[in-house]
DNA sequence: AGAATCACG
DNA sequence: ACGTACGTGATTCTG
């Protein structure tokens, strides 16, 4: 029989290395997984053994060579990025059923020397796989050794028998131990004899044989004076390398080579895991393609319960579980728990309102440890009702974006297909049907089942990633307490004055009739002016204005483009005009009314924590971070944002420069640290520096044109796109970039560094480890890999500044409440905080936002933030 | 449903 | 040489 013996640490330390710019698309770097797969393919061909062992090593404290604390101290420790793919590694090897060895306080070679020793003792053959040089002194008998080195990026797949060894050394294989005692290791530490070098050790093993021989010669004259004196002082470092350059033969191993198993796939389990690695060529080799991973949800039994007695029993028993996994709808109209195998469904229509509102009470008061699927709806319909939403410690929705952030959507169907390979039953619980007592309960409770049985599936595999990708902190401290806190700043709402913001729709309907009306004139007919189809073919075939732009479909006629028509015809003006004045109208002027609540007379935006890529929130139905502002017109709408009467006031704090304080803390950047440190204007600062001029000198030319440098930088800059922007040409826009870059090396340095980063891991992270994966850094697409590659400089800057937000938002909110303050918030717009407060409290709710935001990450380039109270969002400016 | 446009940070 | 800023959402038109 024929064993192939794998040397596992080995091999995957030199896939890391060798193979770069390897990643998944959840982020999880592959590099190492993948060359160790590829060198295990390869050589099973080549050798094809008819048994396959791949040991690890299992460092405890006793480990052999702890008496030698140098030993310890200078062992390279296994870089994150590699010890992440450890696990997912000998996850495969499980699934191809093939034999892993370790022993704790053994390294693999001693596994391996162990292995080998019985093999040939058996009358096997052993074939021995490493990167690692000092096993070849395993060599001789039936075993062999293939040493897998990279030359020239090439990865060569040496075979040493004893012939091959001796003609290359000169020696029996085994004396290689001997070599190792009188030269040393310094790769290994193997001090060996001080002195004693390569060539002498070679001489000396040449002419005795033997580290015991050359010491049983010492007085021999082919030794030279030299040599013998350091023999003779290093005689014990001599002794004590032998012994730690011999590899144990004889490790207490359980394993049996006579009894090895043959290798049996598991097609489904490697099927899955090859495919989220994206390892497709593998699973094509292994002729995985047809294989169809079963669902991993476990079957769970229904059960209905539809008395209060039974309701709160089952609840008092919950108390006790581990976790209980949950299906709770906005409509609260429905309750599925799970718990070990037993999914309690319960319909608001089989209780009376008191007792259900009980039920929802104390499923919710903390005692329950739950597990949801998308919490926040559920947690804003609870503060709808006066329930405080507790005990929530996990919500899966949130950590599959945490894995993977740039997904299309998250919800449960979608997460269960991706995580366990299950398309879930349809079931709509809002759907006042699904929960009648008239039809569909049925259905209902066995699609509780499945669903649910998928949330604890999902939460198995998404618990532990976090952990493994180092998002425990971000997780647990960072996006799940802000999840209530954005429910209930939803629910609050922001107060709005709707007899103002009709008035100012009807000034602007006024306005936009008149304009309608010039237009129509100076075009010489009717037209829909909304149409650019249309708008296009007056501007540019009748009146015959010239054509700047095209898009796919046609003539652009964009503000930029019609800026540059804007002296050639009096319609011009006019457009612009209609378009500003109908964006405000129906946007928001119409869109806002739309959705001012009939109950409470408040808009209730909903934030969306499981959207963007760089981890910052969104806000829907309505967007409220895009309320005008640049324009004095637009930004007229920010008095119908008010305080809800006149015992109120709104208080906004914004970060000022927060993105480039990022920077400036990330790239460590000394003048830019200086620069806001002291207080200055960033911008007319980089000006002064870049222009070489006293701050005093700067003109607002040259601070406006850094300004715009300062933003490029921080979205991934190109000479092109700040030509534009500046309005230079290219090349001058080229030459500002590399004075500025020069002017602050530092960022220059970690532009550099960040790309390179991306390119070697797959992804970047922000400060608290927020991961997003850049496949497109691979892409054989020139604009695709410099989009990866902005993308690399800016969600690292961008990231982290919604992250800090982040953190603000839960001090805050903690504060505010254990201050006992009324004051709620009420909006976030990416770098801006929103309260509403008391009058009575104003002022310590201001100083206590400045405050907490301020201090929610110490920064070498500190955070500063700007609060004002007014009326109306307008007045807070 | 996608494109074009424009509002925000 | 390649074409160009990063991240969003709402409205409107069009096929």
């Amino acid at each position: 029989m024929k064993i192939m013996v794998i040397d596992g640490n080995s091999i995957l330390n030199r896939a890391f290395y060798g193979v770069r710019q390897l990643s998944n698309h959840e982020g999880l770097p592959t590099n190492a997984v993948y060359g160790f797969l590829a060198t295990l393919f390869k050589l099973q061909d080549e050798e094809k053994p008819d048994r396959t062992v791949v040991c690890f090593d299992v460092k405890e404290k006793t480990f052999r060579h702890k008496k030698f604390d140098s030993y310890k101290a200078t062992r390279k420790g296994m870089p994150d990025e590699l010890a992440v793919q450890l696990p997912v590694t000998k996850q495969v090897l499980d699934a191809m059923g093939l034999v892993r060895c370790e022993l704790a306080g053994y390294e693999a070679d001693d596994l391996i020397g162990t292995i080998s020793r019985r093999a040939d003792e058996h009358g096997d053959r052993c074939v021995i796989v490493t990167g690692d040089r000092d096993s070849l002194q395993l060599v001789g008998g039936g075993t062999t050794v293939r040493l897998v080195s990279t030359k020239m990026g090439q990865t060569i797949y040496d075979n040493y028998d004893t012939a091959v060894f001796l003609e290359k050394y000169g020696f029996e294989p085994i004396r290689l131990i001997d070599l190792k005692a009188l030269m040393g290791d310094s790769s290994d530490n193997i001090p060996g004899v001080p002195g004693i070098g390569e060539k002498t050790a070679m001489q000396l093993l040449h002419d005795f044989g033997t580290l015991e021989g050359v010491y049983a010669h010492l007085d021999d004259p082919r030794i030279k004076k030299g040599a013998r004196a350091k023999l003779e002082a290093g005689e014990q470092s001599a002794k004590d390398s032998f012994w730690l350059a011999t590899i144990d033969r004889c490790a207490p191993l359980e394993l049996e080579v006579e009894n090895l198993p043959e290798a049996h796939m598991d097609e489904e389990a490697l099927y899955e895991l090859l495919t989220r690695l994206e390892f497709k060529n593998f699973i094509k080799r292994l002729g995985l393609s047809g294989v169809q991973a079963a669902p991993k949800l476990l079957a769970v039994r229904p059960q209905r319960i539809q008395t209060a007695r039974e309701a709160f029993a089952l609840l008092d028993a919950l108390t006790d579980a581990t976790r209980v996994f949950a299906l709770v709808p906005e409509t609260l109209g429905v309750l599925c728990l799970l718990e070990e195998d037993t999914a309690s469904v319960l319909f608001a229509d089989d209780f009376v309102p008191a007792d259900w509102e009980s039920l929802l009470r104390r499923l919710f008061d903390g005692s329950v440890d739950l597990v949801l699927h998308d919490a926040k709806p559920v947690a804003a319909a609870l503060l709808a009702h006066g329930i405080q939403p507790k005990g929530i410690q996990f919500d899966t929705c949130i950590a599959a974006y945490l894995l993977d952030s740039t997904q299309s959507g998250y919800d449960l169907p979608r997460v269960a297909l991706a995580y366990c390979n299950t398309e879930l039953p349809a079931l709509d619980l809002n759907d006042p049907a699904a929960v009648s007592p008239l039809g569909g309960q049925e259905q209902a409770i066995e699609g509780c089942a499945a669903h649910v049985s998928a949330v604890r599936a999902i939460y198995a595999e998404a618990a532990d990633r976090i952990e493994q990708l180092g998002m425990r902190r971000l997780y647990y401290e960072i996006e799940l307490p802000l999840m209530p806190i954005l429910a209930e700043m939803e629910t609050v709402g922001c107060a709005v004055a709707p007899d103002e913001l009709r008035a100012f729709g009807q000034k602007l309907d006024a306005r936009i009739e008149v304009l309608v009306r010039q237009i129509y004139e100076d075009a010489g007919g009717a037209f829909n002016i909304n149409s650019t189809r249309q708008l296009g073919e007056v501007l540019f075939e009748k009146l015959g204005l010239p054509a700047q732009k095209k898009t796919k479909t046609g003539y652009s006629t964009n503000v930029e483009v019609l800026e540059k028509l804007a002296g050639l015809h009096p319609i011009i003006p006019a457009i612009l005009e209609y378009r500003q004045l109908t964006k405000l109208k129906s946007t928001y002027v119409e869109g806002l009314l739309k959705v001012i609540s009939p109950k409470d007379g408040r808009i209730h935006t909903h934030f969306q924590q499981t959207v963007t890529a760089t981890g910052r929130l969104s806000s829907t139905d309505p967007n409220l971070q895009n309320i005008p502002v640049r324009t004095e017109l637009g930004r007229e709408l920010r008095r119908m944002f008010v305080a809800p009467d006149d015992k109120h006031v709104l208080i906004d704090a914004d970060y000022s420069q927060i993105e480039l304080r990022v920077l400036a803390h990330i790239s460590q950047d000394a003048h830019m640290i200086e620069a806001f440190r002291s207080g200055q204007d960033i911008h007319a600062a980089t000006a002064a520096k870049v222009y070489h001029v006293p701050l005093g000198e700067v003109t607002p030319q040259m601070r406006s044109s850094c300004k715009a440098v300062n933003f490029g930088i921080v979205y991934g800059i190109s000479d092109f796109s700040l030509a534009q922007d500046i309005g230079v040409t290219r090349k001058e826009a080229a030459e500002f970039i590399h004075t500025y870059l020069a002017t602050y090396p530092g960022v220059a340095k970690y532009m550099e560094d960040i790309k390179q980063s991306a390119r070697e891991q797959g992804y970047v992270t922000t400060l608290f480890g927020r991961r997003r994966a850049l496949p497109e850094l691979q892409s054989r697409n020139f604009n695709t890999r410099s989009f990866g590659e902005r993308v690399a400089m800016n969600t690292p800057i961008q990231g982290t500044a919604a992250d800090i937000i982040k953190i603000a938002m839960v001090r805050v909110h903690d504060r505010l409440l254990r201050e006992g303050l009324q004051s709620r918030l009420i909006l976030q717009v990416h770098d801006e905080l929103i309260l509403e407060a008391p009058k009575e409290e104003w002022q310590t709710a201001m100083q206590l936002l400045k405050e907490e935001m301020e201090a929610a990450f110490p920064m070498d380039a500190p955070l500063v933030a700007e609060a004002k109270a007014g009326q109306s969002w307008y007045e807070t400016k």
